[in-house]
DNA sequence: CTAATATCAGCGCTACTGAGATCT
DNA sequence: CAGATCTCAGTATCGCTGATATTA
């Protein structure tokens, strides 16, 4: 099946060598897709690997097109100082603005500029048809199979901003 | 199915928005892994994140435990600068000893020592037992399913330490 | 008062790049 | 000479922690 596990397995065989591989192979995978969709962000001129993913949460958050520095803290699975960094980056840039929360004092609403949102729609669009080049390896069937069970998979990890979750955190 | 999803959707409509969950799922599911085998290797005092996955390799390859820096950085998915630096740390830390190829005299054997070899051996069984608490949040046809969709994906993706090629590049 | 929000300064970790030395 | 191996110095990125101000 697999050399690694098979050497693995001769090293040590009383060990139970099974599971090791999809742990392993979705950190690959991770690192491999991630390379890929960074290189996309740099073509639209975003040096800063995360960003982008923060202007395409604020586009598919849907109007008004903002959200707080928490809420998407948690989408990036990030702390809120993490968070921070970023939007001053994003803000610098141009491509977000901040302003203030009327209903709470304490918050802050992350929008999208005009800008910002003719990137985020360029960009994503890229972004999506690297992914589906990325899907392409797989048949339907497995797509399928592969959404469902890293779903289970995220749930069973405890994923703060699950998907079928994340969007319906405190909406301020 | 997915709010995620499902609000993008109704944002782009023309989109075909399916593709997007299986990658994002998997950075994810990397991301939450990643943090508990970090967990771990902290838990035998290597503060340093990636330096385990170097011990536990060279414990993988089997006798005579030893391996050159390319071969490491490859497996690691580093380039040998970054490999470098790791050694260097485990060799300072007494885990690990530089020896020179007798056969090659550009080359160099990364070898366990004792010590390193002890620390591989405990950790490694944690590291087993937490991908095994992972992987346990499915059942055993989603294990076999996943592993073997995401070995479809590696190779699509073209991973160079694919687990099918890993462990036959170049033994000197 | 406790809890939540956002920011900021300081810190540490990590890996990459490009150059260089050595050797095949 | 081209190509491979490893190291090193310099650089950049990145996010976290802990403290702070403000407000609920």
């Amino acid at each position: 099946m697999s050399d690694q596990i098979a050497d693995w397995a001769h090293e040590r065989s009383t060990l139970d060598t099974e599971p090791l591989e999809v742990a392993t192979r979705i950190l690959r995978a991770a690192h491999l897709i991630q390379a890929r969709l960074d290189a996309v962000a740099t073509t639209h001129g975003l040096s800063h690997k995360g960003d982008l993913d923060v202007l395409t949460s604020l586009r598919r958050s849907g109007p008004p097109y903002h959200q707080t520095p928490s809420w998407l803290a948690r989408g990036a699975q990030l702390t809120t100082g993490g968070m921070t960094n970023r939007l001053d980056r994003l803000e610098h840039a141009g491509l977000v603005a901040r302003e203030p929360d009327p209903d709470d004092r304490r918050g802050v609403f992350v929008c999208l500029t005009e800008e910002g949102m003719r990137l985020a729609d360029t960009a994503l669009e890229d972004s999506i048809a690297e992914q589906r080049a990325v899907l392409s390896m797989l048949n339907t069937n497995e797509q399928a199979a592969a959404a469902r069970i890293l779903q289970r998979l995220l749930i069973g990890l405890g994923d703060t901003a699950d998907p079928a979750a994340a969007y319906r955190p405190r909406t301020s």
